[in-house]
DNA sequence: CTGAAAGCGCTAACAG
DNA sequence: CTGTTAGCGCTTTCAG
């Protein structure tokens, strides 16, 4: 096609270490009729090409298939933008989730993901040292390392810039994306009421971690707003492990008269509820209604399938990743950088965990002695 | 600021350009008193360098705290190695587990990864095509992609290479890395044998996954091997979910007299049957022994946590990047490329769901009342 | 065994 | 708005 020619300059005098013939932004200018300076405007969208010229460097692209070579771009670029993701809690719904995030927009993006795992704050903190060390000038991080101050202060310190993915809030001075748990543990609660349900348990999370009080005072703030008095004995401290909540869960069906459903603010403690309500012999959703939080492998693993709230950690890394890399190439150009934040939608999951009530537990529900045991 | 004609002594008249002041090959090889060409050949550890001139380098390099720029590296070494990820089984443990290793040995390597996850076989093949296309050489399957002859034969046809891991079994001319399904099959079957069980149940996999088949023929080799005689009712089908679990396990558990363990083929029908067995009131492990198979998240999630075999995923994965890297650059050097394979070991967990069986239940077992085991 | 020269494909800086 | 020029840091080729 393209009669690949010596055309005016020094194409091909001594083509020997051209591997491939992957077309090159020299190529596309040819095309285009243009200088390779404003193809390079063109990808890089920037504003200053007139749009009949970027049209037509857009028609040689795509005539060409033409794809920008990364190593070029970094090496001519300057600095390689590097940045780091450190997880101290390797759930691996999570992480997977959390990874294929990232990678995907760092791949976009063209900038180099370092993946870290570590054991605890302390090793973290030395982690982060080393790696501003050899050169990352940016961490991601989720919970619970986000919701540490110590960390926060590290990066600082260290001259570097840390997004969080999922903190428990917001602080201001942070960049931070995030779901309203909140306002998410608040629409799962008056979902669990709308079907009907007066009784409903909640197993609080890790308290160490700042969303599970959020998500505590969603549930409280439904039931206020729909003049549920509260029950404290069917409210529970979990910790967000399995284990946990298969003791909270033994609490909460052993209190009288039972709760109709219970709402724990995790899926691993969700998945523990439903085993122990099926240990006596407790259907569910027909005797009991169970709905977790995260929406993780397990919540669809298992059976029934949980009601749950899906974050979109996915989208929230992604989002991480691109404000990092703005933020880091501001910051090399010398420009202020503001933290940048966001809160990104969450979603209800309906499967099948949920129900309305039987008629046996609403008589139940009052405060009749009669256990009116259905099955 | 232009006249730099002269050769030898380039300074830092105009760094412009230079955004850190990360050292150079140059810079290298200034300090070692000899040229840039000679470090090269040094990093990359050429033959043909006189041993002196290689300490010199060497300290050189430790002195100033060099390391390679990767991008230049690869603008330099003509063709870049992009090598794709493709799965069709998003099990989030396994993901991550996968993404881990591979992320690790490219960054290493310094070959890009392109993550692509697709619904089913057949939109594998178009993305399959799509990658090739654009550039990809190299393909990672995990099952049940790498089962697939057709996506195989359609990478060979693309002159692309595939590797896949953990593939049922590695077909002669394919790369691939796996570990010994038959033997940690057999293994596991053993360890509960010698616990002092002799009614062993067994839930098969995917029919469609080969792994599934071959865990079987571990189980019943083991059974030969020890004398035990197959009870036909003591295996059924599966299919490597949560719900084909519990529905096995139901069956299983009827059987009379009833198996004292039962060995899931993967862990996610090892949890379900756990659920189960606590359904019936049953102890796990002092009234039954579960085992899993995979050790994914799920195994070390519920309660109890899972006796399982665990798959060095991320080793694997790791191993096929390498392995996949070298075949690429074999090839683009015009060597000939053998697929390579490996065998990796697995490891068998003990956790909390395995015990001897009670007295009660070898009095029930087959004919023999006195248990005679040692322990 | 070693070195000089010539780029790899792209972009920053400065002209027009 | 567009083009020119000079490299980014490294490796290939080819000549000592």
């Amino acid at each position: 096609m393209t009669q690949e020619g010596q055309t005016g300059s020094k194409r091909r005098t001594r083509g020997a270490r051209r591997h491939l013939g992957a077309p090159t932004i020299a190529d596309v200018a040819r095309e285009a009729n243009c200088s390779p300076m404003t193809v390079s405007r063109v990808i890089n969208s920037e504003g200053n090409v007139r749009d009949a010229t970027r049209n037509q460097v857009m028609a040689a692209i795509a005539k060409l298939n033409y794809s920008p070579n990364r190593a070029a771009r970094s090496l001519a670029g300057g600095e390689q933008v590097r940045i780091a993701l450190l997880f101290d809690n390797p759930s691996a719904s999570y992480l997977s989730e959390f990874l294929m995030g990232a990678l995907e927009e760092a791949s976009r993006r063209d900038v180099q993901l370092v993946v870290q795992s570590c054991e605890d704050v302390s090793s973290a903190k030395q982690l982060v040292r080393n790696l501003a060390e050899g050169g990352i000038r940016g961490f991601i991080l989720p919970p619970p390392l986000c919701d540490d101050q110590d960390v926060l202060n590290l990066v600082a310190e260290l001259d570097a810039i840390a997004v969080a993915v999922g903190p428990g809030r917001a602080a201001g001075s942070q960049g931070a994306v995030l779901i309203d748990d909140f306002q998410a543990a608040y629409d799962m609660t008056m979902h669990i009421i709308g079907l009907g349900h007066r009784r409903i348990g909640f197993i609080i999370g890790n308290p160490e971690q700042v969303a599970a009080d959020r998500r505590l005072n969603g549930y409280l703030a439904a039931l206020r707003d729909s003049k549920i008095e509260v029950d404290e004995r069917l409210i529970v401290q979990g910790r967000f492990t399995y284990r946990s909540g298969m003791d909270g869960a033994e609490k909460l069906l052993s209190v009288e008269p039972r709760p109709t459903a219970i709402f724990a603010s995790n899926d691993d403690m969700a998945a523990a509820t439903v085993a122990v309500a099926h240990r006596r012999h407790l259907d569910v959703p027909n005797d009991i209604t169970v709905c977790g939080f995260d929406d993780t492998d397990m919540a669809s693993s298992i059976w029934p399938e949980l009601t749950t709230i899906r974050q979109p950690i996915r989208e929230m890394t992604a989002w991480a990743v691109g404000a990092i890399t703005r933020m880091i190439r501001a910051k090399l150009h010398g420009e202020k950088v503001r933290p940048e934040q966001e809160t990104l939608p969450y979603v209800l999951i309906r499967r099948e965990s949920d129900a309305a009530p039987s008629l046996a537990q609403s008589r139940t529900r009052g405060q009749s002695p009669t256990r009116g045991k259905s099955n």
